[in-house]
DNA sequence: ATCAATATTGAATGCGCATTCACAATGAGT
DNA sequence: ACTCATTGTGAATGCGCATTCAATATTGAT
């Protein structure tokens, strides 16, 4: 139900104010009023303030289309200001901090966001695309990778590139994120420390390469304890995937005794449908262990155990390195890679032997 | 920490493709190319097919930048293909679907999103300041206002501005939001339903229109139906504010039996203290509901009673009108109003007499 | 006072494109 | 065959700006 209200209103669209109307008004010339908005440009500091004077009483703004039209002739190093990002899942607590993060270390350093979310991989090339059109100076991939003519096509029109938690792969792209395999290990670990038996875990999308890289390095120190995994559930990196994992791991007659999801988001599926759905008490029924540490991961009634990722640090970092190559397209991509870190909280138990 | 892999790469950046390189590959002339890529403009089924050929051989595509300064000269009302967008607690889950659907929203109708994230109320009109200096051919604000000026500068300069979540106010921009006062009264008149007497609300920042609105509804309501307001608490959307709230709630002698909290996220924050902090029992001590109906709203353990906005389609609504607006500048702004629905869940529970 | 060195300035140019306009090519009608 | 419409096409133009370059104003030094 709505109902509408209808105000007046008048949308005549006048022609914009243009530097000519305020060299007019100032009695200089365009290139004057130009050079009065370019820091850095010879002007006499007079001439500059009658022609802000001027541009102040018409509402002038500098046009920054044109601006980068006609930069792109004496730099053939396009400069829009406009960096593109693309995203997917954004109502995901861990991307949508990231975005948020993204979206002022940009802004501190000038930089404008064109923001593109798509559903899937398969999109975001057509999203890369269209970005292109708009020329902005570099690209920010989030979880998601680039097809290598993509990548050709960026390296052609000398576009950088970073890969947010996503590898590089070959590709002549720069990237940050998270040691995944060491997350996955560590989780192993501490999970055999305490005296479990029956591990399970709980992948993300099937073929998502974070999920995959984690569970390999889950896999791999189960074994190298001498350990293996006891059972394994696939969800999509959604609560209600995580809920119904959860709802299956546990209706089986012989349950695990510790799960480990490939993210909070669904490892609080798990809580939720183990705890208040199946009556079952965490961590005395089963230790938990999610990964990102989101902030509901902290909440009192979760104490969800989990894998942080310093996903500040790793926004900064992915800002500045992208910054540095729309500066200096010269430079060679970078990878950078963090490490995670292990937040002990109640949802896990040691085992009495 | 974190550890460097370099990998080799030359970032050389050559002038761009452009529709004279086309033209002459395939023997037309820009113009030609130009239409090519205009739908509906006169071209011969023969040349528009050797155009695309040479530009899909050559790797060309148009620039959006150059089109739109193009554009600007025959149609005075710009158009860039950017509407700018100017979010706060991107964090916040109500927001972040937000975000979400509107840039789907905004990428079904072709528009691209130009994000801009501010910390307050008081950075929004620099924000609106830079994103007109992209030409962007419409806003869109969310949480947020804009100054008289700001409104009256957008105004001249044909740019339709729409409010999410606020009222327009007199100003000659659009709006669609939630009914905020009648929320507030539906909760009022639930509450007093299941017999409540001591209740207490737990306000949005200090002065925000929203929590202000919600909250007169629900004083409103009370004194209507002969109660009044208990207790209130102030809080700033957070998690973390809805819960220190919760913690001086409880702490008193006398506790509330019914808390009604502005956001959702506050009201999680609320049920996590009372439930994990202080040992108390909801719905069974008191009754707690909520506001915008989170996805986290809805899990198992939290069974959060809520006002619930349709968010996704207070978005479309609000895309398409802002459509309807960059394509068609006379019309007059227009402000939509949805009504929200309160959702029962397990946290609010009828007082025995 | 004089000349070289420096600081400012404006006219002209082009970034890449869509559009206008005048003309060429084709087709229809008598 | 000859007109009159109907496409289709390319040369020229300008969107708003930053920049180049040559010209002019200013300064300092002698």
């Amino acid at each position: 139900m709505k109902c509408n209200i209808i105000h007046k209103g008048t949308g005549m669209a006048k022609r914009s104010v243009t530097s000519y109307d305020v060299a007019k008004r100032a009695g200089v010339s365009q290139s004057a009023v130009s050079r009065a908005f370019s820091p850095g440009r010879p002007i006499a500091r007079n001439t500059r303030e009658r022609v802000l004077k001027a541009a102040q009483e018409l509402g002038y703004q500098p046009n920054a289309i044109a601006r980068s039209m006609s930069a792109a002739r004496s730099d053939p190093h396009q400069k829009s200001g406009m960096v593109g990002v693309i995203v997917t899942r954004l109502q995901d607590p861990f991307f949508s901090q990231s975005i948020a993060d993204l979206s002022h270390g940009l802004q501190s350093f000038g930089w404008q966001m064109l923001l593109f979310t798509v559903e899937s991989q398969s999109e975001v090339d057509g999203a890369l695309s269209t970005l292109m059109q708009y020329k902005v100076d570099g690209m920010l991939i989030l979880s998601a990778i680039l097809s290598d003519k993509m990548a050709e096509s960026c390296r052609k029109r000398g576009i950088p590139v970073m890969l947010f938690n996503r590898s590089a792969d070959g590709r002549d792209v720069s990237s940050v994120q998270i040691e995944n395999q060491e997350g996955g290990r560590l989780a192993a670990e501490f999970l055999l420390e305490l005296g479990h038996q029956r591990i399970a875990f709980v992948a993300g999308e099937a073929g998502d390469a974070t999920s995959t890289a984690r569970e390999e390095g889950f896999r791999e120190r189960l074994v190298e304890l001498g350990h293996t995994l006891f059972l394994r559930e696939e969800g999509n990196y959604t609560f209600e995937s995580g809920r119904e994992a959860g709802l299956r791991l546990f209706s089986r007659n012989e349950r695990p005794d510790a799960v480990f999801c490939a993210s909070d988001v669904m490892a609080l599926g798990t809580l939720h449908s183990a705890r208040y759905e199946m009556g079952l008490d965490v961590p005395k029924d089963f230790s938990l262990i999610g990964f990102d540490d989101i902030p509901a991961a902290g909440w009192p009634g979760h104490a969800l155990t989990t894998i942080r990722q310093p996903i500040r640090r790793m926004i900064r970092e992915a800002v500045e390195v992208l910054v540095e190559h729309m500066k200096n397209p010269d430079m060679p991509a970078r990878s950078v890679l963090f490490s995670g870190k292990l937040i002990l909280r109640q949802s896990c138990l040691k085992r009495i032997a």
